[in-house]
DNA sequence: GTGAAAGCGCTAACAG
DNA sequence: CTGTTAGCGCTTTCAC
């Protein structure tokens, strides 16, 4: 007790049991007596005694932390998957360990490594990546259970995982806009360098949600039997690529007169380039977005989206994994968690012009 | 080796070394030969060793992470803020333990307790109390260095803080309607319930961001010898209840011409208000927010805002919490930093009506 | 029901 | 430079 903070031989020797004893009083195990469990708890207290999760961690095996990598947690549809996984976690005791990768690869994988190292007792990840997974792999040789939100990962193996219906939530969305006449219908996507590409080569059940939405968006093009002119499909780095691209396409492709955009960063984009240009929406053109933000409703026009259900993403994958670290079901198959999305019409979307 | 993962041990005795070399080697301390270097790392890889911090940690004293609690990562504000602490701290190796409490003290108390048993190296938070702070007392009292965020706390007790220069920011926001001639100016506050009071009565010296952001209202129509009608002063719950309160306002305090919204979520609230109301903005009734976000240039008109260095905040924190890590200067005063707003002015305020 | 002793995986003295 | 020996603070047999 000398130097640093109190430890259970320090509340023992005050309390005058054993060291066992404190610490079945304090650790809230075993079967101490009343009488002892009284003395113990007075000693604590006056001490200012605080239990030792690294140590109690080290012999139990188990530090009740689980890790969750997102690549960036500002971006609303993480920030409230991460308020999911949150209460599941601290409603069964374990505290989270969070990582915002910045959708840096390199850090995605230092952190990951980093996490182990700490012996998180699971991993929650949305991988920056849907091919490299050695990382991943990796995580799972060690015995930790792991959970992939929002994107599956090839490299990663067989493994728990919690998605949105990604690619019939676009076509969904897609249709909606046929159905009500549009023909030219542009898309804004992802671009995933290079990396969506060699997946598909190597035939991979992996892609980026991006990607998917606009599978989606080319099977409800089919459907309707409509042909996807190359031009309508525009692929961004981030908001202000997509805002630039859309403004393009609203001058150079008179015919369009309607646009998809995949993810909640290109929404704001396209949506941007929509109020900066000359043709009026929904009059002229539709949009439609993805993922319900306070914004929809406080543009003019309202608009219009396919809304996740984000918060439940992260509970699911929340309430997956602790499942995992709680029965011995640690053995059975992986399981694949599949959230519905919804549609929401707003204002952004109408028939196209005369 | 036979269950678990490997240890120190099963690479020592793989590679014929002691278990101290091999720490050496793996710990990256001391100066072992770089033959053995070689002997251990290969063994390490074959193994699949990977270095345990818990174990570290127990004999280091240090878990090289940071406890970060906030009242809600989905309030962009925060999501921000952390990403700057995050950023700053992964450049230091530090991981980071993060909370969401949900508003709620009573959560607060036990991330932070929980926090201290997990054994953090330091912590920061952006408390839910100004008033309340026996968890943060003794935070201190435990020798873990505390930074505050973004708010004081009277309970705390002499302790580092990072903050913005609300008062000011809020005079000169309210200043420049003025300027442009308003003279019923109303504003939206949070409700901070009893707590500001009774922290008032106690002449507190910590107050909630949005208090202090009322008083550089109040301070503003001092100045320009204003007398502010309580009416105009509405002090809301969260966005719908500031939405309600606005749209209320407007048609029964028609002298009423501008209106300043001291937080992002009744910046959201007042906004939609307004949107709803038959008064056009701004050439009936200006609106300046606080917090920048991405939609404050898609609405119609654009919003004029204050905005703040999240971003800055956070890493601030960081950066005053590491110094505190690092260095012996553990023992010196207290500081605290102050960070500037700025105003940025756009389509939501003009002059009032002649 | 309670205590003594061993040990979790690692680092830190201290000898050699 | 390398190995031996102690622990860090706790839980967990195992006797009593």
């Amino acid at each position: 007790m000398a130097a640093g903070r109190p430890t259970i031989i320090d509340v023992a020797r005050d309390a005058g049991v054993s060291p066992a004893t404190a610490g079945r009083v304090l650790g809230g195990y075993g079967t101490p007596s009343p009488e002892l469990v009284r003395r113990v708890q007075d000693s604590a207290r006056r001490l200012g005694y605080r239990a030792n999760d690294v140590a109690r961690s080290i012999v139990t095996g188990s530090t009740r932390v689980i890790g969750v990598v997102v690549s960036d947690i500002e971006n609303p549809f993480f920030a409230r998957a991460v308020n999911g996984i949150s209460d599941r976690a601290r409603a069964a005791g374990y505290e989270m360990l969070l990582v915002s990768t910045r959708m840096d690869l390199a850090r995605e994988r230092s952190a990951v490594e980093a996490l182990m190292a700490k012996r998180v007792d699971g991993m929650i990840v949305a991988s920056a990546s849907v091919s490299e997974g050695g990382h991943l792999r990796r995580v799972r040789e060690a015995g930790v259970p792991l959970v992939l939100l929002d994107r599956r990962n090839d490299g990663a193996g067989a493994v728990d995982s919690v998605l949105l219906d990604n690619r019939a939530a676009a076509q969904r969305a897609v249709s909606h806009l046929l159905d009500l006449g549009h023909r030219a219908v542009a898309v804004v996507t992802s671009a995933t360098p290079s990396e969506s590409r060699s997946a598909r080569r190597r035939r991979s059940a992996a892609e980026f949600p991006s990607s998917l939405r606009f599978e989606g968006y080319l099977d409800a093009l089919d459907e309707a039997g409509v042909t996807c002119d190359p031009g309508w499909v525009l692929r961004c780095d981030d908001a202000d690529a997509a805002c630039e691209r859309v403004r393009d396409l609203l001058v150079t492709r008179p015919e369009v007169t309607a646009v998809f955009a995949t993810t909640n960063v290109m929404t704001g984009g396209a949506f941007r380039a929509i109020m900066d240009g000359d043709r009026r929406c929904p009059e002229d053109v539709s949009l439609m977005g993805f993922d319900d933000h306070e914004w929809s409703t406080l543009v003019r026009p309202q608009l219009s989206v396919v809304a996740q259900p984000a918060y439940d993403l992260g509970a699911a994958a929340g309430t997956v994994l602790l499942g995992r670290l709680a029965g011995p079901g640690s053995r059975s198959a992986p399981s694949e968690t599949i959230l519905q999305s919804s549609l929401i019409v707003r204002g952004s979307v109408a028939a196209p012009p005369a």
